[in-house]
DNA sequence: GATGCTATTGAGTGTGCGACCAATAAGCAA
DNA sequence: TTGCTTATTGGTCGCACACTCAATAGCATC
């Protein structure tokens, strides 16, 4: 009786619920931060009780290093796929930095930077921040290494030339973030040109299709060589959310 | 009447008071985080009450855009200071890359990771990080726009190189403070590698005084040299605590 | 030594957070 | 259909936060 409505329930098992909660929890990471994962905001994008959320993540904490694990884990996946390589390694790169200095990468760079300084104080994000940078590291040292088998690329270490490149990457997030838009082309060209210079290819090797300009005039003083062959990967637009003030 | 005694009052001229609470708000920041700036944590600091910080700063977030700059603008000056240059611009960027890739820079590189991202959802942080980028690009700039006249140095765009050399120190500083420990010399050495090239400079010229063991050989491909012996600039260590959990 | 200005306090408000737990209903198995 | 397991709920607790404001006391001035 009385007039309080039962709310409807909806019960599924626990792996799909759980699965449910990473996904949904990923999202808001994306689009408004770790900080916007709380019990009630995951709760609420699922429809669902908050008390749910603590029934299968008892510390909030494990929910967001999961979230960030599930993020950063597909990011990487399109990034630089394991599976068939479809083309030589120097194309592979030439569509990493593609992606990596495009718009499609901009939550995924704040992601980095906001799981980089929260795991400051949430050990379990720390240490799924480090296995996340394992994870990226080795697979991009893989691609290169690949391609120094294949006399693509030459270098004495390249795992050492994948961190460089990464950090270089991780730099051009941070400041893309703060500022209004991204940086102009002839800054996120640092990303590219810090590889050739790593990997010993020629000036433009690596270089974006869009900015197939003068290549040679921009980069630094080098009067360059190569064309830029127009590796044909263009990274889709993703949907952004206007952000939430977490405090 | 009564036992509540009355705690003791000390009273201040608005300014001081003022700058004591932003020096303390600057202290915290650098070490513990901009997030531990609250009402009760500066008081704490500065053994008053709550409500005294609420007087001088009625929203708090404009007490944590202070502080941030505050501490920012300290570190610039001691980095690249820009009164009487008692050295060439090649000795001042040695100097700045000393610093900013040893253990003396790790809270504030910290702090930078911290702001910037803290900036997504606070309007006023924001500003004053786009403000004290504007610094560090400007006072950097200008030291590479010195030495271009001098000769020293052969750039194109100074600023542009100065954008460039920043990027890499802060995805340095990204990196390392996510790790464990700072990164190896071999990853460090990045940054003033950057820098050389952006110059003109020849391989090691503008490496740490431990670092400099055969320039020219070692940038890319080549296997580092020196061991770190005692490097003239030695910053001075800072007191850290142990972090604070801030929610 | 008295007076007035104001820097500082103490007490309180409302909000959002994680965590906890007994009660409840969904849906599978008998 | 009946019963049982358990996924899900609703409610509550305590804590930390920013912010407000009348009351109070330090101190310069007269």
């Amino acid at each position: 009786m009385t007039s309080s409505v039962q709310r409807k329930r909806v019960r599924k098992s626990p792996d799909d619920r759980r699965a449910e909660i990473v996904g949904a929890a990923a999202e808001v990471a994306l689009t408004e931060g770790l900080e916007c994962i709380t019990l009630r905001r995951i709760a609420e994008q699922l429809d669902v009780r908050p008390g749910l959320i603590s029934h299968y993540f008892p510390a909030v904490e494990d929910l967001v290093a999961e979230a960030f694990g599930s993020a950063a884990t597909a990011e990487l996946e399109t990034l630089l796929p394991v599976g068939p390589r479809d083309g030589s390694p120097q194309e592979h790169l030439a569509r990493f930095f593609a992606r990596t200095t495009g718009p499609a990468y901009d939550d995924m760079s704040r992601l980095w930077l906001n799981a980089r300084h929260l795991s400051r104080y949430r050990p379990v994000l720390r240490d799924r921040v480090l296995d996340q940078e394992k994870d990226w590291r080795g697979r991009l040292s893989g691609v290169i290494a690949t391609g120094v088998e294949r006399g693509e690329f030459r270098t004495e270490d390249p795992v050492l030339a994948a961190v460089r490149i990464l950090v270089v990457i991780d730099g051009l997030a941070g400041h893309a973030n703060t500022g209004l838009g991204n940086h102009p082309a002839t800054v996120t060209r640092l990303a590219a040109a810090t590889a050739e210079r790593e990997l010993g290819l020629p000036d433009g090797a690596l270089a974006t299709p869009a900015a197939t300009g003068e290549p040679g005039t921009a980069t630094t003083l080098a009067p360059p060589a190569a064309e830029p062959a127009a590796p044909a990967v263009e990274p889709e637009a993703p949907a952004t959310e206007p952000d939430a003030e977490p405090s």
